[in-house]
DNA sequence: GGGGAGAGATGCCGC
DNA sequence: GCGGCATTTCTCCCC
């Protein structure tokens, strides 16, 4: 256990990324105040200091700290400690360490970022691009109109040349969308001192309580997915790796 | 290269956690589709077949998939490929590898439950317990009562006898604390046939445009800050170990 | 920095 | 399974 302070210091010092894998147990103190038994865990931490601590199951960290903290491991009477904490966000995570199994310290090189399809914005982009799939004669205004009103997705005008408020969802429309579309349209309502404005839902689906409510105040739901098509660059990039 | 998927079968049959550091792309197809291009990514591979890969910076993961996914590691052609998929959720990851910088794989023991003070609950019980917190002559009323009209935080009386619904936050109330408000106080109206029902948000504080609302609609705010010390015997240990 | 809203949100409980 | 809601939510964008 001797030698695993220092190579801990000089990994963080040469900002490292460090794995340890450990049987501990921890402490947080921060937005709230939480114990986890002793256990065996995974323990990553990143350069910008953000840490994480993993059970064996389970999707999230049971613990973590969030970028900004620093770290020491300290050995005194036997007794092996890693602490952690971000002062600007008076945050502590205190691990006492029964046992290290294996500890992995190595530079990290990313500068990456991912590219993502089937969002919501994606849905509102969709949408912008082929109008006729909210309805017949809808026709959207452009996009610099929507963050005036708040964060409307698409804004157009019916075939009526009603203005009109679609909302999207990449999953199931709940009750919170509908009173979401009903704030936008009591805004705009106000803001452009008219009276008949339209609202819309476009998702895959609703809940049955959200559509008698979206019903009881007049609005309307259009079935809508999300696109999940990628760029065409990256389809043949994974197309040509794989056949 | 040649050990690793040898390696990985092993342990994934065996159950083991898997850790991995290497130089990789990354596909991702379920929810959405995605794509990360090439860099040093740590990856970790759970028990339950929990995967999360972590860029060197971050809190999240930037992919992941969920328990109950499966995994294979192959080398074709000079070409590592990890992959997994949980077949119930449709999803799929692709990782092509350029270089295992380090790979670990070790049987973690773990059984045991995290502790938390501070949440919604912790502060929605310390008003049971000290109804003053609310106002000088609020009664909370029987717990079981609770969830017959929703998910309402607490229930009780006002000193004049009033149905009062409070809505605890453990951070700033914001508008949709108050629309939610609003919806318990509502469905107690409809529910007990009663036209007097008070409503109460009890955070440590609340937005200001949220307290206009409030007062709109007749509601009241309490300051109340969320209790954030563990159990006795908790705080004891720690205090033990650390002095 | 505050406010508003999405997220591949996740996780929990209750029906 | 759906529904309602909290989360140490986190993250992004805009004012």
């Amino acid at each position: 256990m001797q030698h695993y302070p220092a190579l801990f210091e000089e990994a963080i010092r040469k900002n490292h990324a460090v794995f340890i894998s450990a049987k501990c147990e921890v402490w947080y103190s921060g937005q709230v105040e939480s114990y986890l038994p002793l256990g065996d865990r995974v323990i990553l931490i990143k350069d910008d200091g953000v840490m994480v601590v993993h059970q064996p199951q389970g999707n999230n960290p049971i613990n973590y700290l969030k970028p900004g903290a620093t770290y020491s491991m300290t050995l005194n009477e036997g007794q092996l400690f890693l602490n952690g904490n971000n002062i600007k966000l008076k945050e502590f995570m205190d691990v006492k360490v029964q046992k290290i199994y294996a500890m992995h310290t190595q530079k990290l090189e990313d500068g990456q970022s991912i590219q993502v399809a089937g969002t919501e914005e994606d849905m509102a982009q969709m949408i912008m691009e082929k109008p006729s799939l909210i309805e017949a004669g809808f026709k959207p205004v452009a996009q610099e109109e929507q963050t005036k009103f708040g964060y409307i997705d698409v804004l157009g005008v019916d075939k009526k040349g009603i203005l009109t408020v679609v909302e999207c969802k990449r999953n199931q429309a709940d009750f919170k969308a509908v009173e979401q579309l009903q704030r936008y349209v009591e805004r705009l309502k106000e803001s452009k001192g008219i009276t008949e404005v339209r609202g819309i839902i476009a998702a895959p689906k609703i809940q049955s309580g959200a559509d008698l409510m979206l019903k009881e105040k007049g609005f309307t739901f259009v079935a809508v997915k999300p696109p999940k098509h990628l760029e065409r660059f990256n389809r043949n990039q994974k197309t040509l790796d794989f056949f």
